[in-house]
DNA sequence: TCAAGAAATTAGGCATTCCTAAATCTCATG
DNA sequence: CATGAGATTTAGGAATGCCTAATTTCTTGA
């Protein structure tokens, strides 16, 4: 903190860096260390590749990274990270409610504006916002000071069959192909779904969303967050479009 | 036009290439072919890499270079440039309309935001923004055919010395500290200057911004391009801040 | 315990895009 | 028409970031 840089997104950290810390960023929310195959597969890279810049991520500092460990993000890395993610959820925001877009296609969009946005446009596009706290996937949205909004939900496979429930957040926003497929059945934030059964077989999850039966299997529906609805007679609650 | 690219922005133009591009085509407006020079100054970059690059746009068919006369846009290379000065001007447009910025430092966030907008973003974003037919500095902005909308003002130097006149275009807003020296003085789009003397000495310009006196260059006075106001006794036009 | 097999790294290359230094071309002018 | 200044290109090299092929390390089940 001598004569470094405050803004992570204006100094010397080139764009890729900037996906690759993103991306380990949100692998490790499911498991930490992350190694440099999930890494390799989430951005269509070769392993070696990854192994490499993992090198030079880790003489940046921005990761610790011990040969054959996998890596994890540093302090400074998940500052990096924080702020990667506030302009990527900001873009979504943005995307969605201004232009109109669908939230299952936006995440891309947001990936390219991000990298090419510098604190001051950050701070403005918050403020026209709103400042919002959950992106249009349900994901919480880190402050310009980096504290991230409390994690909506409990996973939808934890809760006990035949209630209702609102889905709060959709895990893995970058895996188009799963967001298109949730689209494609009225699955979305806000959706009201009732949880019909759990195959012991193979797990397959069937779904009731207002009236229509949607089956999924274990993969797409443990990204499910969801909150619990409290249950009233005569009122199956209002919001399904 | 077979199995080709129907929008530039998608396709295999790297991002570096678009703003090669987008400096040749700006410098093209002033004079025809550019020269390595000019480019290089304009891009901060050493005379080699501008030859070299042109050499390579030229492989890719975006300009015309014979070695020692210039560049100029081809055909495919004017698309892209209409498409990328779009892009660029529509969020010139919403950082100063929506988020507040001011116009004299929108350029080069603009220029960050524009290589990573994909055709759906731009379109909404031309929709969103009502589809402006001139940028923050009065230059006009592209349709999504590529149709230019016609320029505006002439030129604030060959106009009769005495009368007023009001701002409707500066050039070259790629020139942070030009425009700077203007905002400063109050010297923006739709402010009504009195043209009050050009010296014959060495040209430099006197204007009169609502009863303040300023004076500039002939290098900066230059690129004002303004619409003749016509005189009413007992009111001076009210647009100054 | 030990040998697949999976995961990761090293080795060696290639494309892009920049640089400095040196050579070359153009053009105005004496 | 020769020449020197200025513009431009060529030559040679470096950093980034990707690849395939080969090797090394780790893990796990027989």
């Amino acid at each position: 903190m001598t004569t470094e840089t405050s803004h992570p997104s204006v100094a010397a950290v080139r764009s890729t860096e900037e996906q690759y810390v993103e991306v380990i960023g949100l692998l490790e929310e499911q498991n930490s260390p992350v190694g440099t195959a999930p890494i390799a597969e989430n951005m269509q890279l070769a392993m070696p590749s990854v192994s490499e810049m993992l090198k030079r991520l880790a003489d940046k500092g921005l990761v610790t990274h011990a040969p054959y460990e996998g890596a994890s993000l540093s302090e400074k890395g998940r500052m990096l990270f924080a702020n990667v993610i506030r302009r990527h959820r900001l873009w979504e925001v943005f995307l969605t409610q201004h232009l109109g877009m669908s939230w299952h296609n936006v995440y891309e969009h947001a990936c390219r504006l991000e990298h090419g946005t510098l604190e001051p446009v950050t701070a403005r596009l918050g403020s026209f916002l709103g400042n919002p706290e959950y992106c249009p996937h349900g994901s919480p949205i880190p402050g310009a000071d980096g504290t991230w909004p409390p994690s909506q939900g409990q996973p939808l496979l934890e809760m006990p069959i035949g209630s209702e429930y609102q889905i709060v957040r959709i895990l893995q926003e970058n895996d188009a192909d799963c967001l298109t497929f949730l689209f494609e059945r009225d699955v979305m934030i806000g959706t009201v779904v009732r949880l019909m059964d759990i195959a012991s077989y193979d797990g397959t999850v069937s779904l009731d969303v207002s009236g229509k039966p949607v089956a999924m299997g274990t993969r797409v529906a443990s990204r499910l967050r969801v909150t619990p609805i409290v249950e009233m007679r005569g009122n199956a609650s209002g919001e399904s479009t």
